[in-house]
DNA sequence: GTTCCGATTCCCT
DNA sequence: GGGAATCGGAACC
Protein backbone atom coordinates (compact mmCIF):
# COMPACT_ATOMS: atom_id res chain seq x y z
CA UNK A 1 0.00 0.00 0.00
CA UNK A 2 0.87 3.53 -0.84
CA UNK A 3 1.09 6.02 1.45
CA UNK A 4 -0.24 8.81 -0.10
CA UNK A 5 0.55 12.13 2.38
CA UNK A 6 -2.41 14.25 1.38
CA UNK A 7 -4.52 11.51 2.91
CA UNK A 8 -2.82 11.64 6.64
CA UNK A 9 -5.29 13.30 8.06
CA UNK A 10 -6.67 11.63 11.51
CA UNK A 11 -10.34 10.34 11.95
CA UNK A 12 -12.25 13.10 13.64
CA UNK A 13 -13.51 12.20 16.85
CA UNK A 14 -17.61 11.76 15.92
CA UNK A 15 -16.15 8.47 14.51
CA UNK A 16 -15.60 6.91 17.22
CA UNK A 17 -19.03 8.82 18.95
CA UNK A 18 -20.83 6.11 17.45
CA UNK A 19 -22.31 2.72 18.46
CA UNK A 20 -19.44 0.20 19.41
CA UNK A 21 -20.40 -2.18 16.67
CA UNK A 22 -20.85 0.59 14.09
CA UNK A 23 -17.25 1.93 15.18
CA UNK A 24 -15.92 -1.79 15.12
CA UNK A 25 -17.13 -2.41 11.35
CA UNK A 26 -15.48 0.67 10.26
CA UNK A 27 -12.74 0.50 11.64
CA UNK A 28 -11.43 -2.63 9.40
CA UNK A 29 -9.43 -2.04 6.76
CA UNK A 30 -7.97 1.34 7.82
CA UNK A 31 -4.79 2.38 8.92
CA UNK A 32 -3.72 2.61 12.58
CA UNK A 33 -0.13 4.55 12.55
CA UNK A 34 2.06 5.22 15.55
CA UNK A 35 5.03 7.46 15.34
CA UNK A 36 8.07 7.83 17.32
CA UNK A 37 11.74 8.66 17.43
CA UNK A 38 12.53 5.79 15.86
CA UNK A 39 9.93 6.26 12.75
CA UNK A 40 6.57 5.30 12.11
CA UNK A 41 5.06 1.91 11.56
CA UNK A 42 1.39 1.91 10.05
CA UNK A 43 -0.61 -1.29 10.05
CA UNK A 44 -4.28 -1.87 8.31
CA UNK A 45 -6.58 -3.26 10.26
CA UNK A 46 -7.92 -6.97 10.01
CA UNK A 47 -9.27 -8.01 13.38
CA UNK A 48 -11.33 -6.32 15.69
CA UNK A 49 -13.34 -7.44 18.83
CA UNK A 50 -15.77 -5.40 20.51
CA UNK A 51 -16.24 -4.43 24.31
CA UNK A 52 -20.23 -3.29 24.91
CA UNK A 53 -19.51 -1.65 28.47
CA UNK A 54 -20.45 -2.18 32.13
CA UNK A 55 -22.97 -4.51 31.14
CA UNK A 56 -20.77 -6.42 28.87
CA UNK A 57 -19.28 -9.31 31.23
CA UNK A 58 -16.04 -9.76 28.90
CA UNK A 59 -15.16 -6.07 29.58
CA UNK A 60 -12.86 -4.71 31.65
CA UNK A 61 -15.26 -2.32 32.45
CA UNK A 62 -17.95 -4.51 34.01
CA UNK A 63 -16.26 -4.52 37.18
CA UNK A 64 -16.87 -0.64 37.47
CA UNK A 65 -14.74 2.48 36.88
CA UNK A 66 -11.28 1.83 38.66
CA UNK A 67 -8.12 3.53 37.96
CA UNK A 68 -6.90 1.25 35.07
CA UNK A 69 -10.10 1.26 33.41
CA UNK A 70 -10.59 5.04 33.56
CA UNK A 71 -9.81 5.75 30.11
CA UNK A 72 -12.87 3.28 28.90
CA UNK A 73 -15.43 5.56 30.76
CA UNK A 74 -13.88 9.00 29.33
CA UNK A 75 -14.81 10.97 25.96
CA UNK A 76 -14.10 8.95 22.55
CA UNK A 77 -11.19 9.06 20.63
CA UNK A 78 -8.72 7.49 22.92
CA UNK A 79 -6.52 5.08 23.33
CA UNK A 80 -6.96 2.11 26.09
CA UNK A 81 -3.59 0.59 26.43
CA UNK A 82 -3.30 -2.37 28.63
CA UNK A 83 -0.67 -5.03 30.25
CA UNK A 84 -1.66 -8.25 30.52
CA UNK A 85 -0.13 -11.95 31.37
CA UNK A 86 2.81 -9.82 32.85
CA UNK A 87 4.58 -9.78 29.15
CA UNK A 88 1.51 -8.40 26.63
CA UNK A 89 0.38 -4.65 25.62
CA UNK A 90 -3.12 -4.51 23.97
CA UNK A 91 -4.33 -1.46 22.16
CA UNK A 92 -8.42 -0.60 22.31
CA UNK A 93 -9.83 2.78 20.71
CA UNK A 94 -12.57 3.88 23.15
CA UNK A 95 -15.91 5.08 21.20
CA UNK A 96 -19.46 5.65 21.96
CA UNK A 97 -20.40 8.60 24.32
CA UNK A 98 -18.47 9.85 27.19
CA UNK A 99 -19.57 7.42 29.74
CA UNK A 100 -20.38 4.17 27.70
CA UNK A 101 -17.41 2.83 28.03
CA UNK A 102 -17.26 0.60 25.39
CA UNK A 103 -14.08 0.37 23.24
CA UNK A 104 -12.86 -2.03 20.49
CA UNK A 105 -9.66 -3.69 20.37
CA UNK A 106 -7.55 -4.38 17.47
CA UNK A 107 -7.05 -7.80 17.01
CA UNK A 108 -4.67 -7.71 14.15
CA UNK A 109 -3.49 -5.88 11.21
CA UNK A 110 -1.31 -6.22 8.39
CA UNK A 111 1.61 -3.86 8.24
CA UNK A 112 1.61 -1.72 5.33
CA UNK A 113 4.44 1.17 6.43
CA UNK A 114 7.13 0.72 8.51
CA UNK A 115 8.44 -2.69 8.27
CA UNK A 116 11.84 -2.47 8.89
CA UNK A 117 11.26 -1.01 12.37
CA UNK A 118 8.06 -3.62 12.81
CA UNK A 119 10.83 -6.34 12.38
CA UNK A 120 12.93 -4.96 14.69
CA UNK A 121 10.16 -4.86 17.42
CA UNK A 122 8.99 -8.49 16.50
CA UNK A 123 12.23 -10.51 15.95
CA UNK A 124 10.30 -13.74 16.86
CA UNK A 125 7.94 -13.29 13.69
CA UNK A 126 8.71 -15.56 10.97
CA UNK A 127 6.99 -13.76 8.19
CA UNK A 128 5.81 -10.09 7.45
CA UNK A 129 1.67 -11.32 7.95
CA UNK A 130 3.19 -12.53 11.74
CA UNK A 131 4.44 -9.38 12.92
CA UNK A 132 0.92 -8.17 13.91
CA UNK A 133 -1.53 -11.38 13.72
CA UNK A 134 -2.72 -11.31 17.34
CA UNK A 135 -3.86 -7.94 20.05
CA UNK A 136 -0.44 -8.20 21.42
CA UNK A 137 1.92 -8.65 18.24
CA UNK A 138 -0.33 -5.81 16.94
CA UNK A 139 0.67 -3.57 19.74
CA UNK A 140 4.25 -4.93 19.86
CA UNK A 141 4.26 -4.21 16.03
CA UNK A 142 3.21 -0.49 16.66
CA UNK A 143 5.75 -0.09 19.74
CA UNK A 144 2.64 0.84 21.84
CA UNK A 145 3.17 0.06 25.67
CA UNK A 146 1.48 1.81 28.21
CA UNK A 147 2.47 5.30 27.83
CA UNK A 148 0.15 5.23 25.21
CA UNK A 149 -3.07 4.70 27.41
CA UNK A 150 -5.30 7.52 27.44
CA UNK A 151 -3.27 9.09 24.01
CA UNK A 152 -6.16 11.41 21.65
CA UNK A 153 -6.23 10.00 18.73
CA UNK A 154 -7.89 12.88 17.50
CA UNK A 155 -5.21 15.75 18.44
CA UNK A 156 -3.75 17.14 15.28
CA UNK A 157 -0.33 15.92 16.77
CA UNK A 158 -0.68 12.90 18.21
CA UNK A 159 1.23 10.37 17.62
CA UNK A 160 -1.45 7.54 17.26
CA UNK A 161 -3.82 7.99 15.30
CA UNK A 162 -6.24 5.85 12.52
CA UNK A 163 -6.15 7.72 9.05
CA UNK A 164 -9.11 9.03 7.53
CA UNK A 165 -8.61 7.34 4.36
CA UNK A 166 -11.45 7.18 1.61
CA UNK A 167 -10.19 4.16 0.31
CA UNK A 168 -10.20 2.13 3.38
CA UNK A 169 -14.04 1.34 2.74
CA UNK A 170 -13.60 0.87 -1.04
CA UNK A 171 -11.00 -1.57 -0.51
CA UNK A 172 -13.81 -4.20 1.15
CA UNK A 173 -17.10 -5.16 -0.92
CA UNK A 174 -20.19 -6.07 0.77
CA UNK A 175 -19.60 -9.22 2.53
CA UNK A 176 -16.43 -8.80 3.09
CA UNK A 177 -16.63 -8.55 6.85
CA UNK A 178 -17.31 -11.32 9.10
CA UNK A 179 -18.47 -11.50 12.32
CA UNK A 180 -18.49 -14.24 15.03
CA UNK A 181 -19.48 -14.63 18.75
CA UNK A 182 -16.61 -14.33 21.66
CA UNK A 183 -16.39 -17.87 23.45
CA UNK A 184 -16.82 -17.89 27.07
CA UNK A 185 -18.87 -14.71 27.67
CA UNK A 186 -22.65 -15.10 26.97
CA UNK A 187 -24.69 -11.79 25.10
CA UNK A 188 -26.62 -9.62 26.91
CA UNK A 189 -29.75 -10.65 25.63
CA UNK A 190 -29.04 -14.30 27.77
CA UNK A 191 -26.99 -17.27 26.90
CA UNK A 192 -26.47 -18.34 23.39
CA UNK A 193 -27.48 -15.40 21.68
CA UNK A 194 -24.89 -14.77 19.44
CA UNK A 195 -23.44 -11.49 19.47
CA UNK A 196 -21.08 -9.53 16.51
CA UNK A 197 -18.37 -9.27 18.92
CA UNK A 198 -15.20 -9.98 17.10
CA UNK A 199 -15.16 -9.00 13.22
CA UNK A 200 -12.60 -9.74 10.62
CA UNK A 201 -11.89 -9.28 7.13
CA UNK A 202 -12.44 -12.62 4.80
CA UNK A 203 -9.89 -13.77 3.58
CA UNK A 204 -6.69 -11.73 5.19
CA UNK A 205 -3.71 -14.01 6.12
CA UNK A 206 -3.32 -11.50 9.23
CA UNK A 207 -6.49 -12.58 10.68
CA UNK A 208 -5.12 -14.05 14.41
CA UNK A 209 -6.19 -18.07 14.61
CA UNK A 210 -9.30 -18.19 17.18
CA UNK A 211 -8.50 -20.01 20.11
CA UNK A 212 -10.04 -20.90 23.20
CA UNK A 213 -8.75 -19.30 26.14
CA UNK A 214 -7.30 -22.68 27.66
CA UNK A 215 -7.62 -23.00 31.16
CA UNK A 216 -3.82 -22.41 32.79
CA UNK A 217 -2.53 -24.82 35.13
CA UNK A 218 -3.27 -23.89 38.55
CA UNK A 219 -0.43 -23.16 41.37
CA UNK A 220 1.00 -26.25 43.20
CA UNK A 221 -0.85 -28.11 45.42
CA UNK A 222 -4.66 -28.05 44.05
CA UNK A 223 -5.23 -31.32 43.12
CA UNK A 224 -8.63 -31.20 41.81
CA UNK A 225 -8.17 -30.36 38.49
CA UNK A 226 -11.08 -30.34 36.65
CA UNK A 227 -10.19 -29.61 33.25
CA UNK A 228 -12.55 -28.09 30.99
CA UNK A 229 -11.59 -28.64 27.50
CA UNK A 230 -13.18 -27.08 24.60
CA UNK A 231 -11.94 -26.59 21.36
CA UNK A 232 -13.10 -24.08 18.91
CA UNK A 233 -11.50 -23.28 15.92
CA UNK A 234 -12.87 -21.11 12.63
C1' DG B 1 -1.24 -7.82 52.96
C1' DT B 2 -2.16 -11.89 50.07
C1' DT B 3 -4.08 -14.51 46.41
C1' DC B 4 -5.99 -15.28 42.00
C1' DC B 5 -6.23 -14.94 37.24
C1' DG B 6 -6.18 -12.78 32.78
C1' DA B 7 -9.24 -9.55 25.92
C1' DT B 8 -1.61 -13.89 25.04
C1' DT B 9 2.45 -15.46 22.81
C1' DC B 10 6.21 -18.45 21.98
C1' DC B 11 8.52 -22.70 21.73
C1' DC B 12 8.71 -27.49 21.91
C1' DT B 13 6.68 -31.99 20.87
C1' DG C 1 -1.57 -29.38 20.46
C1' DG C 2 0.16 -28.28 25.01
C1' DG C 3 2.57 -25.90 28.56
C1' DA C 4 5.40 -22.20 30.49
C1' DA C 5 6.46 -17.44 31.12
C1' DT C 6 5.37 -13.22 33.84
C1' DC C 7 3.30 -8.94 36.38
C1' DG C 8 -0.28 -5.89 37.59
C1' DG C 9 -5.20 -5.08 38.86
C1' DA C 10 -8.81 -6.32 41.63
C1' DA C 11 -10.96 -9.25 44.96
C1' DC C 12 -10.72 -11.17 49.28
C1' DC C 13 -9.33 -11.88 54.14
Amino acid sequence: MIMDAVRTEALPRAFYDRPVLDVARDLLGRVVVHTTDDGDVAARVTEVEAYAGPDDPGSHAARGRTPRTAVMFGPPGHAYVYFSYGMHWCANLVCGPEGTASAVLLRAGEVVSGLDLARSRRPAARRDVDLARGPARLAAALGLDGAQDGADLCAPTSALRVLDDATASSSRGPGAVVTGPRVGVSGPGGDGELFPWRSWLAGEPTVSAYRVAAPRRRRAGSGASTTTDEESTQ
